[in-house]
RNA sequence: GCGCCUGUAGCUCAACAGGAUAGAGCAACAGCCUUCUAAGCUGUAGGUUGCAGGUUCGAGCCCUGCCAGGCGCGCCA
């Protein structure tokens, strides 16, 4: 109905703009106004035209409207404020459409995903196999999971991703740090360092590595290899962790991604190679970093990449300097690997601390593939955890971090997708346990989870009470005109545009606050207008107003992973 | 010092592509359960949208400058 509505106003501005061959007609865009007595639909094209013809905007609107053709359902159309073009619909035409979703079920909203569907590749959590994942990571995981099954839902063809930083020095951190706590479960006097990783996990991934392997055999091995033994299995222990702890809050991914495989098969060298035969590659020093104290810098000539010539700050080392390469080398290999998987777009979501990280990347990719904007990064924003309002001390160091399993235990998986879910992500995010814990009004997953349990106990109930809303074709919708069924309506029909706004935009939030609002505008309903009654044509039209709002809200938690229950 | 993000009601956040009277929840106050789930609803109060300029028919949104907070700033990832 909207389309064909900007259809018919785009006609009627390309004829009234024949005079003005200079002109460009303005793309319709329509709005759902706020408020009700400005119609079901409103049309604001004629305020910018104002300038352009020398004409008031309301002129502009009454000209527009002399020669526009609506289509049946429009009841009226009128010019209010200062040029809105307001348009109203037959009550009975919106009302139909319920119908429609009831019909479409599962699918209502969504875009089936084709063969020739733009292939997506989501990069998302990505954290170090080093250890637990705290809260922050949470966030993104949650974030990224949700933005994936928007996409999909709008019709992409999406892989979840997960990058594992499965090499470097930290590695070796691991495999020390595990090696140690082995040799002291094994009764050596040990001192453990600042540098080595502290949590309890590493003492009980030592254990278990004492399970499989023998530990006198262990210390007649050459150290390098002992190390490259303990770490590949230490880091395959932290994964199957980590994928653990993703489960629980429902997120599978559909390929993990070693960057050790990168560095073995040569792709990593490859990369560089080819960055230099391009000529983008030089051997050089950089200026010692401003304003921030680096007590022993010392210039030294490496290996950069001319990523300022791409839109970056300043040329960025693709080799350490003892020859081996750079985070940032491996990255570009991958990234790079995914362009050349076939992948139309890739989309990363990452920690704000990466922030920093993000042009670099995109200059990389910019010199291999001369695409702009790839990867797209999502920064998303720190977490600020607190119980009773008060900060949530976390040290790393001492070990005393909270992980995001133990919150996922405490609270439940739906109460922290849904309050990740909630803000954009770029500000920052305050979650207090206490209150995500609380079952009440607090608390806005139950919110919404409420109104669906509340919706099938009234349909239950009607059906107790020998009510069956039958052929569809039979329901009666034009018995709906009470305000709240009517904004009830309009609500359920814009959700396929929201869906597919929040997914044009990557913003997953707005699935989440476009529930509340449609939780909220049931809960109003209920309180005014009872479902079962005595009228045989109303109860049946109600039972499908609500069973469509029942469908939507399901909808829109299954996009968002929040579960749905039909009784609380 | 430079770059990115943020600043909206006492608190946590919205405001759909620059549109109509800036909205919700929590907290406060006053009401609503012998009728489909009170994990809910209704009402009252609460605002110089950090500050100052600018752009235009119109600015919370765009531009400039300040102020405040967060993140980052070579061979960690």
């Amino acid at each position: 109905m909207k389309q064909a509505l900007e259809q018919a106003l785009q006609a009627a501005l390309e004829e009234l703009l024949q005079d003005h061959p200079d002109a460009i007609a303005p793309e319709v865009h329509l709005t759902r106004p706020k408020m009700k007595e400005h119609g079901d639909y409103a049309a604001n094209v004629a305020m910018p035209l104002a300038r352009l013809l020398k004409k008031s905007p309301q002129q502009i609107a009454a000209s527009i409207l002399a020669v526009v053709q609506w289509p049946d359902a429009v009841v009226a159309a009128d010019i209010a404020g200062p040029g809105f073009i307001n348009i109203r619909l037959h009550q009975a035409t919106e009302a139909e459409a319920l119908k429609a979703i009831v019909l479409a079920g599962e699918s209502y909203g969504k875009i089936a995903v084709t063969a020739d569907a733009e292939k997506v590749n989501l990069e998302f959590v990505s954290a170090n196999p080093t250890g637990p994942m705290h809260v922050g990571h949470g966030r993104g995981a949650v974030v990224g999971d949700a933005l994936a099954s928007v996409l999909n839902a709008v019709g992409k063809n999406v892989q979840r991703e997960y990058y594992i930083n499965d090499a470097g020095v930290q590695i070796g951190v691991l495999a020390n740090s595990v090696w140690l706590r082995m040799q002291e479960l094994e009764g050596e006097t040990i001192e453990f360092p600042d540098g080595a990783y502290p949590g309890e996990y590493i003492v009980q991934i030592a254990r278990e590595l004492l399970e499989k392997h023998n530990y006198v055999s262990l210390t007649e091995m050459d150290e390098e290899a002992r190390s490259a033994l303990v770490g590949s299995e230490s880091i395959a222990a932290n994964m199957a962790m980590i994928r653990d702890d993703l489960a629980a809050i429902g997120i599978n991914f559909d390929l993990y991604f070693s960057e050790q495989s990168l560095h073995a098969s040569g792709r990593v060298s490859e990369l560089i190679e080819r960055l230099q035969s391009e000529g983008v590659v030089y051997s050089g020093t950089l200026p010692p970093p401003k304003g921030k104290e680096v007590e022993d810098y010392k210039s030294v000539e490496q290996l950069l990449f001319r990523t300022t010539d791409f839109g970056d700050d300043v040329d960025r080392p693709l080799a350490k300097q003892d020859g081996t390469p750079t985070y940032f080398a491996a990255d570009i290999a991958y990234h790079y690997d995914k362009h050349q998987r076939g992948f139309e777009r890739m989309i990363d979501v990452w920690g704000a601390d990466h922030g920093g990280y993000v042009s670099r990347v995109q200059a990389a990719m910019k010199a291999l593939t001369g695409r702009e904007r790839q990867p797209d990064v999502l920064l998303v924003q720190m977490v600020n955890l607190t119980r009773d309002g008060k900060p949530v001390k976390m040290s790393k160091r001492a070990g005393t971090f909270v992980t995001l399993r133990e919150v996922v235990d405490e609270v439940g998986a739906d109460a922290v997708r849904f309050n990740f879910m909630t803000r954009r992500v770029e500000s920052q995010l305050d979650f207090d346990l206490e209150a995500a814990k609380q079952k009440n009004d607090e608390n806005p997953v139950y919110y919404v989870q409420y109104a669906y349990a509340r919706i099938n106990a009234i349909l239950r109930k009607a059906e107790d009470e020998g009510h069956v809303m039958g052929e569809l074709g039979d329901v009666d919708v034009s018995v709906l005109t009470s305000h709240e069924e009517q904004r009830l309506v309009a609500h359920l029909l814009a959700y396929p545009d929201a869906l597919q706004k929040a997914a044009d935009r990557l913003e997953a939030y707005r699935v989440a606050t476009f529930a509340m609002r449609l939780a909220a505008d049931f809960h109003s309903f209920y309180h005014k207008n009872r479902v079962v009654t005595e009228d045989v044509v109303l109860t049946r039209a109600r039972m499908l107003l609500i069973k469509a709002v029942g469908q939507v809200i399901r909808n829109a938690l299954n996009v968002l992973g929040v579960s749905t229950p039909e009784r609380m």
